[in-house]
RNA sequence: GGCCCGUUGGUCAAGUGGUCAAGACGGAGGCCUCUCACGCCUCAAACGGGAGUUCGACUCUCCCACGGGUCACCA
């Protein structure tokens, strides 16, 4: 065989840094799982000063979903989690995407054939039935087969996939990183499929070769894979390769029982940015599902993507599920929005403060102002200021409020005291009103909350509102808040 | 079903043989207050079960229960 080939491949590999790589199928969006996946591996890389490299499998052509490379990109790049090498960046032990890499795994495929841990199979392909072919794997003839046996059959052209050949007695033994060691029975283990019928490799397969070849350090993977690292093991050690570390996560629940899932309408990165989450909150609480902190940052939750890079270590990261709790995630959301500068919160709000506010009179950063502190997701800004735009109907109930001791008689009262008040302000502002109408309260002897309740009820027409009496009515400006304070002494009579 | 993994309040979780078993979300109550929020304070709420080991187990061992994963020419 073409040993140059495999010396050549070996020289490329990068040494002495630690290199993972985030290594999606293009089959559909990106869940929350993957996210946080990507997100591990991206920090692992980070904090440890190495390489974050981006791959692509896809090996299964019947799989692919147009479409969605595009949707992982700009995930990745929407998250800053930036990638050194990848399909479009290059980098010294491309190309990244697995279908152009075809060539090589059926190289190693038959370098595995000559060790003596693979072999070709020349068997049915499996069917759908449970009994397959009538005779357990290790049972299987094309298991040892003659060396003249094979090239006869394939000469004559026979479709055959190759095989690892599993021992059948002993253990292997695995080493994770939170997992610990794991060992299992060989006998339990499945002579897999490593090359397929039409030449591509297995994802089991792609994964070793190319994880090898690219110098791959630290393995991060979803738990779903923890049964089939024994198999990667006696790969790895069948090439004589070195065994990169492995971690992996426990799955993102939706529940107790259901991963998360596109199927029951489980939120993507793209649909919680949708639904009004900011980008770092989604990143922070993903983080935090199935990472912790420990020692005595153990308390902190807040962690912008930088300091996780500082602090991120794998002992942290824990072995049971978690399920996604969106209650949580708004939480997470409202901090940042609160975090924000005024500026900057104003600018993001904006867009969700006009889909119900057009009049261009009504001041965007000073409804922003009122929002920062009232609001958990940016989704929730348009019903709250709907009023600005235009005065609801309302029932005069609304002018009754046991707390603050208002009634039909005291608002009326308060109105037409509050109506002049306000007409004699020379000056349109926060400020003015505020003294006035305090000034008002004092002057008639009544609590502030019996003169505001009545004044905010006319101006807003709603009993919920962000911001008091006084913001409303400066935000609405001198006109509209007369005449609809006059029409709320109207509906009184 | 076989094999593997997991199990601290409703949720995320700290904890690594001796603690009144952290903290956060959510919940309840209160303070603040021109409504609602924000902020602040208080409260309720947990080691799946059973055997061991030990002077002493959430922490170690075994068994069980429950949950998950995997047994594809899918990843």
């Amino acid at each position: 065989m073409d040993k140059q080939f495999f010396v050549d491949m070996e020289a490329r590999i990068p040494k002495g840094k630690v290199r993972t790589r985030f290594a999606p199928s293009p089959t559909g969006y990106m869940h929350v799982g993957n996210l946080r996946t990507a997100l591990y591996t991206w920090l692992i890389a980070r904090r440890a000063g190495g390489t974050f490299i981006f791959r692509l499998e896809d090996t299964d052509q019947s799989r692919q979903v147009e479409g969605a490379t595009e949707i992982i990109y700009r995930t990745l790049g929407e998250c800053g989690l930036v990638h050194d090498e990848g399909p479009d960046i290059g980098g010294p032990v491309g190309p990244y995407i697995q279908t152009q890499r075809r060539d090589l795994y059926g190289k190693y495929a038959k370098l595995l054939v000559e060790k003596g841990a693979a072999y070709y199979c020349f068997c049915e392909k499996q069917g759908d039935e449970e009994e397959s072919a009538g005779f357990e794997r290790a049972e299987d003839p094309c298991r040892n087969l003659s060396a003249a046996e094979v090239e006869e059959k394939l000469s004559a052209g026979l479709p055959y996939v190759i095989r690892q050949k599993v021992p059948q007695e002993g253990t292997t033994t695995f080493r994770d990183v939170s997992y610990g060691e794991i060992t299992v029975e060989n006998k339990t283990l499945d002579d897999q499929v490593l090359l397929k019928r039409d030449g591509l490799p297995t994802y089991n397969f792609a994964n070793v070769v190319d994880d090898h070849l690219m110098g791959i350090t630290h393995v991060v993977r979803g738990s779903e894979y923890l049964s089939s690292a024994p198999k990667y093991n006696l790969l790895y050690e069948a090439f004589g390769w070195e065994i990169p570390e492995y971690v992996h996560c426990s799955p993102v629940m939706r529940d107790q029982q259901h991963k998360m899932s596109k199927r029951h309408g489980d939120p993507s990165y793209e649909d919680l940015r949708a639904q009004g989450y900011l980008t770092e909150a989604i990143l922070n609480y993903v983080a935090l599902l199935g990472w912790s902190p420990k020692g005595e940052i153990a308390e902190q939750e807040i962690f912008s993507l930088s300091e996780l890079a500082e602090v991120f270590d794998l002992a942290g990261i824990s072995k049971s599920p978690a399920i996604f709790d969106l209650a949580k995630l708004d939480h997470f959301n409202a901090l940042y929005l609160r975090a924000m500068e005024p500026e900057a919160f104003a600018k993001t709000a904006e867009p969700y403060i006009r889909q119900s506010v057009k009049n261009p009179a009504i001041d965007v950063a000073a409804v922003a102002a009122l929002l920062q502190a009232r609001c958990e997701k940016l989704t929730d800004i348009p019903e709250k200021v709907d009023f600005f735009d235009a005065l609801p109907e309302y029932d005069t109930e609304l002018f009754v409020h046991k707390k603050s001791k208002s009634s039909i008689e005291s608002s009326r009262e308060m109105l037409d005291a509050a109506i002049p008040a306000l007409e004699a302000l020379e000056v349109w502002d926060a400020e003015s009103i505020h003294a006035t109408l305090m000034a008002l309260a004092e002057e008639k002897q009544v609590k502030n909350a019996l003169l505001m309740w009545p004044v905010r009820i006319a101006a807003a027409g709603k009993a919920v509102t962000p911001g008091g009496a006084v913001e409303i009515c400066a935000i609405l400006g001198r006109e509209e808040t007369l005449c609809r304070l006059k029409a709320g002494r109207e509906k009184l009579n």
